[in-house]
RNA sequence: GGGGCCGUAGCUCAAUUGGUUAGAGCGUCGGACUGUCGAUCCGAAGGUUGAGGGUUCGAGCCCCUUCGGCCUCGCCA
């Protein structure tokens, strides 16, 4: 075979007159029936290689049996490109290789999809040829981001004296949460393993071993829907210290960040990042994780609603709700048929019982309201609310009238879309964020219990604690997210280290003792033992390589990703196993047991 | 579990109100061609319209069921 000596994206002017040697695929051909010309691809790039008959026949000859997507070695002689023949849309475009050796590597099939044109060609086809699709120069950029992303962060953890470990990926299945994979035990029956949905109790006890800096690029697994921008098998850069306050911690991951957007993007970050607490961003922007590449601030605006004729607002005040809204830049643009059908049923989507609106406008250089609710406020009202929004003419008011986290829910989502819509950003812009003092419960009106809002290990702010007692609802926990763009990127905590204070905790969430002990005993018990103060967050690697490649879609940065139904297009999994392996695990699976049922008596396989 | 969009040649799409033999571009195959680079020119092959059922004289189109993909609500401590 011969062995290649360049690759495919690195010969230049200055390499004229070496005999080299190439190896790779081919991109495309261009019979002259004289002359024959292949782009010779690797995954760095591309090579123009010529047959000339004249000098080669035999190697001509065989050449112009080649096909796409074959794979093939040559051995030649790098040419500079005569006059005006160069290629300004190669960076190997100033030569070519004139071909003396040929070796045909391998044939290829047809491939079921051009590479060229895979970016129009249905998701489902490219899944189940990924193999070729992967082999697109867009998609090679994506896993290249990754792998640099994940040496980024191993180099930058090494070097401030973490020590990467691994964790089980066989655990204990915990019914808080996600939905757990299970994996069935073959040695102890009925029972099973769950794959993790973190590492959160291992790198805990970690801490209490005194590994002290703690990090894994780590896979994780909930049994969820996925979404474009979330799949069922994730990873995550997963870290815990110990001795430690919020502020090592966000530290340590901002400048993390930032050395990864510098170097990957060459973007500078500003340091250290901006900081918000929960409540202000759910005053502001009516979620934890506001985008923050544009203003349009959510207002609540409950005082001058309750005081209109407008039933929808004072009867959702009554009812201990509040109305609140927005004001879009040059929102005049939509239609009342736009408002009143597309972007009402985009807040109803959302659990909103309507949406009320009103345009700006502006008549001898003075503002007023028109259309929708505008009638309902009095000249008075309808001033306090253009000044309350900063209103200018054409601009757009929206409002949704309900219980306060119902509008936050409906309002922060489009808030987004309208900031989309009206590009109230530009693409390429990076608005780092931190959100912090997150409350560490959030009532459970279903269960009429406490549910933590990040996990049940959260530690409380000190002069909260206290609050344990009486006002649990009030308690803000240590907890802080990284938020860009509006998409959580990392979130983390400090933990609780005092068995007391966990214990508590446990109470409050309606986990009894003797609950508590069967899921998290283990734990419990090393708590006890001499656990040091700790904390530690988990960054989303998948979600930070979305945005530094540009993609909507958390396929694109998995090489081997799963369809909406957890289904690997490429492998065809999952799949039925034989009723062996099932045997061998004591397992039996309901079309099983109901062939046994309709037959009864018949002879059990 | 709910809502929405989609499925026609290998790929991307078209096909009038339900009406003749389902078309086009790309790709593929064959041929031509002295320097191309998304080569060009000539020719050819290629279809169970995702699957099953129904309505109809007649279904790619209408109805039902089903499979699959994407987006989304719920879900994701």
């Amino acid at each position: 075979m011969l062995k290649r000596t360049r690759n495919c994206g690195q010969l230049r002017l200055e390499d004229s007159g070496l005999k080299v040697v190439l190896a790779g695929w081919v991109n495309s051909y261009r019979d002259h029936g004289n002359l024959v010309f292949i782009d010779l691809r690797d995954r760095e790039g591309l090579t123009q290689i010529v047959f000339n008959p004249e000098t080669q026949p035999e190697v001509h000859k065989i050449a112009r049996t080649i096909r796409c997507e074959w794979v093939i070695a040559i051995e030649g002689i790098v040419e500079p490109r005569s006059e005006g023949m160069e290629n300004p849309k190669l960076g190997t475009g100033a030569i070519e290789v004139a071909v003396e050796k040929l070796e045909i590597l391998n044939k290829a099939k047809t491939p079921p999809f051009e590479l060229d044109n895979a970016d129009k060609t249905a998701e489902e086809t490219r899944l189940a040829y990924r193999y070729i699709d992967l082999r697109r120069p867009v998609m090679q950029k994506k896993l290249k981001v990754r792998h640099k992303v994940t040496m980024l962060a191993r180099d930058y953890f090494d070097k401030l004296g973490f020590w990467e470990i691994e964790t089980p990926m066989l655990g204990k299945s915990t019914p808080e949460g996600a939905r757990d994979f299970l994996v069935p035990s073959r040695l102890v029956p009925n029972t099973f393993y769950a794959l993790p949905q973190s590492p959160q109790l291992f790198k805990q006890i970690l801490m209490v071993s005194d590994i002290e800096k703690y990090f894994q690029i780590v896979r994780c697994f909930r049994d969820e829907d996925p979404r474009a921008d979330r799949q069922a098998e994730f990873t995550q850069i997963d870290v815990e210290m110990s001795f430690v306050e919020p502020d090592d911690i966000i530290t340590i991951h901002e400048t993390l960040v930032a050395k990864i957007w510098k170097e990957i993007l060459v973007v500078d970050v500003k340091l250290p990042m901006r900081r918000m607490t929960y409540q202000e961003a759910m005053r502001d922007y009516g979620i934890d994780r506001p985008d923050l590449r544009f203003d349009m601030k959510l207002k609540d605006i409950s005082d001058i609603a309750k005081q209109t004729a407008f039933k929808v607002f004072t009867s959702a005040i009554e009812k201990g709700g509040i109305v609140k809204g927005l004001c879009a830049p040059a929102g005049e643009k939509y239609s009342r048929s736009d408002i009143e059908k597309t972007l009402t049923n985009f807040v109803m989507d959302y659990g909103a019982k309507g949406l009320a609106w009103a345009k700006v406008k502006a008549e001898d250089g003075k503002l007023s309201l028109l259309g929708g609710s505008a009638k309902f406020f009095s000249p008075e009202q309808a001033k306090q609310l253009l000044e309350r929004f900063n209103a200018k003419a054409d601009d757009l008011l929206l409002f949704v009238a309900d219980q306060e986290a119902a509008a936050n829910k409906a309002l922060a989502p489009l808030r987004c879309k309208l900031g989309r819509e009206l590009k109230l950003y530009e693409e390429g812009r990076f608005e780092f964020l931190w959100v912090v003092d997150f409350p560490l419960f959030e009532w459970n009106e279903d269960e009429k219990r406490y549910d933590s809002l990040h996990h049940p290990f959260t530690a409380p702010i000190d002069e909260d604690l206290a609050k344990l007692e009486t006002d649990p609802a009030h308690i803000r926990s240590k907890a802080y997210d990284i938020v860009l763009n509006g998409s959580e990127i990392g979130g983390g905590s400090i933990r609780i280290h005092n068995m007391k204070t966990q214990q508590k905790v446990f109470d409050l969430l309606n986990i009894s003792r003797k609950q508590a002990q069967e899921r998290f005993g283990f734990f419990l018990n090393a708590l006890e033992y001499g656990a040091p103060p700790h904390g530690g967050i988990a960054l989303g690697l998948d979600r930070m390589v979305m945005i530094l490649t540009g993609t909507e879609n958390i396929r694109d940065v998995i090489a081997f990703p799963k369809t909406q139904r957890g289904q690997c297009l490429l492998t065809e999994a999952p799949s039925e196993v034989d009723l062996k392996q099932l045997n061998e695990l004591n397992l039996r699976v309901q079309k099983h047991s109901q062939i046994i049922d309709e037959i009864p008596g018949e002879k059990q396989q």
